[in-house]
DNA sequence: CTCCGATGAT
């Protein structure tokens, strides 16, 4: 008769377990010691016991069973410390090792251990597992995790039958290293894809910034791949939903979340904070809370979905109370938990509050700040105009100041027209990320505020001869499913004449209920009447105007723009909101911003 | 036994 551990709610005492498993040295002890790590949720009590079966019954066996099942709970590092013990004590009986090395580099994949991996490899070689499939399979894995694609290509090719399996790490390899076009190469050459091969290449393409060719990806497995049987499975919905939250796509997102619901694959726990995440990221906070609230249990990344979500809609009083309902429900909050706590204090001008919470995270939620911890905080106090106490902060840093840190101040300088430390900031920053442009547009936009046109056109050189590109802003909408999007002064679009003409008649409008146009956002060196026409094409007004023309009243607009949102825009939005009475919700790289009637969420604090 | 894996700030 088979014999199982006890389930957690009747946690054998030590003993128990140790005369049971003694007792019985016949069992299945992968199995077994594999189930009480997953039942128990922790390998304490399995640590202690194997440490005294290893005194009593050494054994390569056990060994193994051990190995294989902290491999399987991702406890990489006890597998490879076991794995070097059961050597130095002598036991290396190789017959046992045919299931052992896919687990050791598995482990060294798990942990980017490439120098590692390679001894694994050599003992792989010495005990003549060179043609084994799995073997093989692994080690390709193994060097491609690495970033090693040569010698996993190396490896590929000198494999004497390759399964799918193989063609899959391969590719996946690829696609962490950003060789895109190498993963497309080997993905079409395929002969058979699995529904790894398929979700390997949409998480891919949704890590690295290419949401659209993922949801592309998910369609044409979806209905092309659905002939030859391959269909997604919970990774595949859980991967592609990142990409409709990168690009806004709310409508596709909410495709793909029916078809999750039918197939029932919406009852799996990170597909369903993956739809909170993406609810959230597409600007519908209200869905986003609907599907947390359908979420029992809630782990820590669903909380922190939700923290986070609440945070970057600017809805500071939320953040903190779901922040509360999440220590009451006993969860313990982790390092992202603060970030999003943080952020969500700074973003709504929290600041006593957020300093609060930044004293208490160590002594009273035993987490200790890390330097993104003292970026939010740093952002917190030079936001609200705080900018001594932030440089203050900064030098009590007991790590190096990031580039997010002297970030936040450079922002935050611009916003309180701190030209001096503003300076300072952004000196720092060309030192640490000389490769970003946002740094130097930033400084480059102060000095066109003060007037400084000969530091602008100096900036401007040295933006040239480091080679460095401007980001184009641009803005999309999404109208029936359709996303549209819009460049800085774009007069391509079939709409072009009806867009301008709607806007054009803004000015008036509002210069005759008092709105002045600041032209201060206005950043380039000419007459002030052509600064109000450049503002008057910014793409996300573009977006908008589109957007009024092309949806009947009372449609709430969502609009996504790449970059920060204009001043002048933000303005003039509150505007559009109330003239047009429409509900208006644009997200900018930062947070989201929702209009309505006059008044935007954010209260003109971002 | 191997291949796909969600949440963060600036």
């Amino acid at each position: 008769m088979e014999h199982t551990l006890p389930t957690p709610r009747q946690t054998p005492s030590y003993l128990n377990l140790f005369t049971y498993l003694t007792a019985n040295p016949s069992l299945k002890l992968s199995r077994q010691l594999h189930a009480h790590i997953i039942l128990t949720h922790s390998s304490v009590s399995v640590h202690a016991l194997f440490n005294h079966l290893i005194h009593t019954h050494p054994s390569s066996l056990l060994f193994n069973a051990v190995i294989r099942a902290y491999a399987q709970v991702g406890h990489y590092q006890q597998t490879l410390k076991l794995y070097s013990q059961m050597l130095s004590m002598g036991l290396c009986r190789p017959h046992y090792f045919t299931f052992t090395f896919p687990f050791l580099l598995k482990a060294c994949a798990g942990l980017s251990l490439v120098q590692t991996g390679k001894c694994v490899h050599a003992h792989c070689l010495g005990f003549g597992f060179q043609r084994d499939l799995y073997v093989g399979s692994s080690l390709v894995n193994m060097y491609a995790k690495c970033g090693e694609l040569a010698d996993a290509r190396d490896l590929f090719d000198e494999m004497p039958v390759r399964d799918v399996s193989a063609w899959n790490a391969f590719i996946s390899g690829c696609m962490r290293s950003g060789m895109i076009r190498w993963a497309e190469d080997f993905f079409r050459r395929m002969e058979r894809r699995n529904v790894l091969s398929w979700t390997a290449m949409i998480s891919g393409y949704a890590q690295n910034g290419l949401p659209n060719k993922a949801l592309s990806m998910f369609e044409e497995m979806s209905i092309g791949g659905g002939g030859s049987g391959v269909r997604p499975n919970w990774v595949t919905v859980m991967s592609v939903l990142p990409a409709c939250a990168h690009s806004a796509a709310l409508e596709q997102g909410k495709r793909i979340h029916h078809y999750a619901s039918s197939v029932g694959l919406d009852r799996n726990s990170s597909v369903q904070t993956a739809l909170i995440a993406m609810y959230a990221k597409c600007g519908s906070l209200v869905e986003a809370r609907h599907s947390f609230d359908k979420l029992v249990p809630k782990g820590v990344v669903a909380w922190n979905t939700m923290i986070t979500a609440y945070a970057s809609h600017g809805k500071g009083a939320e953040t903190i109370s779901t922040f509360e309902d999440m220590i009451r429900a006993k969860v313990q909050p982790d390092f992202i938990t603060f970030t999003g706590l943080l952020s969500g204090c700074s973003h709504s001008g929290l600041v006593e509050i957020g300093l609060r919470y930044f004293n208490d995270m160590e002594q009273v939620y035993s987490v200790e700040p890390r330097v993104e911890h003292y970026a939010c905080v740093v952002d917190l106090l030079s936001r609200a105009g705080r900018l001594q106490e932030a440089k203050e902060l900064i030098d009590q840093m007991p790590m190096q100041p990031s580039a997010s840190v002297w970030g936040a101040v450079l922002a935050a300088c611009r916003m309180h027209k701190n030209l001096e430390i503003g300076e300072r900031a952004a000196k720092e920053l060309f030192v640490l990320e000389p490769e970003n442009i946002g740094n130097y547009v930033l400084l480059s936009n102060m000095y066109a505020e003060f007037g400084k046109w000969e530091e602008v056109d100096k900036l401007r050189g040295v933006v040239k001869s480091l080679g460095l590109k401007k980001k184009p802003g641009c803005s999309w909408t999404e109208i029936n499913g359709r996303a549209h999007l819009f460049l800085g002064g774009d007069v391509l679009h079939q709409q072009a004449k009806e867009i301008y003409k709607l806007l054009e008649a803004l000015p008036k409008q509002m210069k005759a209920s008092g709105y002045v146009p600041d032209t201060k956002f206005a950043l380039h060196d000419v007459s002030e009447e052509e600064k109000e026409h450049n503002l008057s094409t910014h793409s996300e007004k573009l977006a908008i105007a589109f957007g009024l023309l092309n949806t009947s009243p009372g449609t709430v607009l969502r609009v996504t723009k790449n970059l920060r949102i204009c001043g002048d825009c933000h303005s003039a939005i509150k505007f559009i909101s109330r003239i047009y009475d429409r509900e208006i919700v644009v997200r900018d790289v930062n947070r989201f911003h929702h209009f309505q009637d006059g008044s935007c969420s954010c209260g003109d604090y971002w």
